[in-house]
DNA sequence: GTCTATACATGGATAGAC
DNA sequence: GTCTATCCATGTATAGAC
């Protein structure tokens, strides 16, 4: 196998990515649940047993779809953590940008599928960790901005993830140069809700800044 | 018909309300698709088929729940706007007090139901319609608090919404005690995420009063 | 790795007696 | 208004040829 092989990967047809393309825009637009493998499979140009080959099941096309968004987002929150930064609220401003604009890049907003009750079985427990490494991240880039107990301080940090999840659901329902301005919208609003202090506009702007140069 | 049905309303079994009940425990304890209409009778007390005697169909017991959820709170948020309001702020946080409360009071979170596939269905267009009537007075609440352009303002209604069903979600995975103060905890929340100046604890009191005052 | 064909379970809904 | 019985569509997953 000496040679050069520099053909494309030819995701083409058929391919695990045309499977995940598909299965990621149907089960967000039409549930999990309400869309069958032949659907699935007929959108990737397969036919549905071929689906079989690629997936040990259905579930198992979801779980490799939620893994996808959610190990991103954790890697880039913990290398944000170790992360200095010149304005306060910076860090958290970039990685809910960041989090609203991947879920939202792709055709899909897979983080509502988060909530599903399928993902409280046994082949989701590795996206379960992440996603709770994801929100561990969250909870250190609230603490500094705004002192807080236990408690109070993991509420602030889900609500401020499901923030990112509604954010993305209006994104989808409105026209594409609003949807376009929601990500770093996101962003202003998670850090009013994690800081008592809100964040006038004239903050906002030297917060954007600094998130950006991160 | 003379005289005094003193009798209570007999809510024992297979009663419309004991229907009701079941559904709205299975749906959002194992979500709607997954939820049989066999688990939603046996749990009721009566057969499958008799379901159908006090439903057309299972989309039929499902808009009836949500209904039921979203119709107090929009009648409550229309009373709320006639209503003066001695600090700014006190209608909104009261509103969104009521809606966690009545969401997390049923023994399920319905609120995580709004965004299934399916109720954009024919069947939920009297569902849709009183949400939006919802969303249009969580906008006229918010409003006063914090001039803004049309679309960010309609941005920041949704997602004040969203932060009530994100609370409700995260009450349900904790403790009974810490359950208890999401609802205020979420009011709070949401006063910070409609205005751009924050609400420091020595504000919030005032403010809680006088909601509760309302 | 893709196909055809099909097994097999599930689940919503209906018929009709009591 | 509740039951028993059943129909029938749907949908996941497998078998096995090419």
């Amino acid at each position: 196998m000496p040679s050069h092989d520099l053909s494309p990967p030819a995701v083409t047809r058929g391919g695990r990515a045309q499977v995940l393309a598909a299965a990621a825009e149907l089960f967000t637009r039409d549930g999990y649940a309400a869309t069958t493998t032949r659907a699935v499979a007929e959108r990737a140009g397969i036919r549905q047993s071929t689906l079989y080959h690629h997936f040990a099941n259905k579930d198992d096309i979801l779980a490799t779809l939620l893994e996808g968004t959610v190990a991103p987002t954790a890697a880039y929150a913990e290398r944000l953590l170790t992360t200095a930064e010149a304005v306060p609220g910076a860090r958290l401003w970039a990685l809910v940008r960041f989090n609203t604009e991947l879920l939202l890049g792709g055709l899909s907003n897979l983080g509502a599928l988060y909530q599903l009750p399928e993902v409280r079985g046994e082949r989701f427990a590795g996206f379960r960790q992440t996603r709770c490494r994801l929100a561990a991240a969250y909870r250190e880039l609230i603490s500094p901005l705004q002192p807080l107990p236990e408690a109070e301080l993991r509420l602030r940090g889900e609500l401020v993830l499901g923030l990112v999840e509604g954010a993305v659901a209006v994104a989808r329902g409105c026209s594409e140069q609003d949807a376009a301005e929601v990500p770093a919208a996101a962003a202003d609003a998670a850090v009013r809700l994690a800081s008592d202090y809100g964040c006038p506009a004239e903050h906002l702007a030297l917060l954007r800044a600094a998130a950006l140069a991160l």
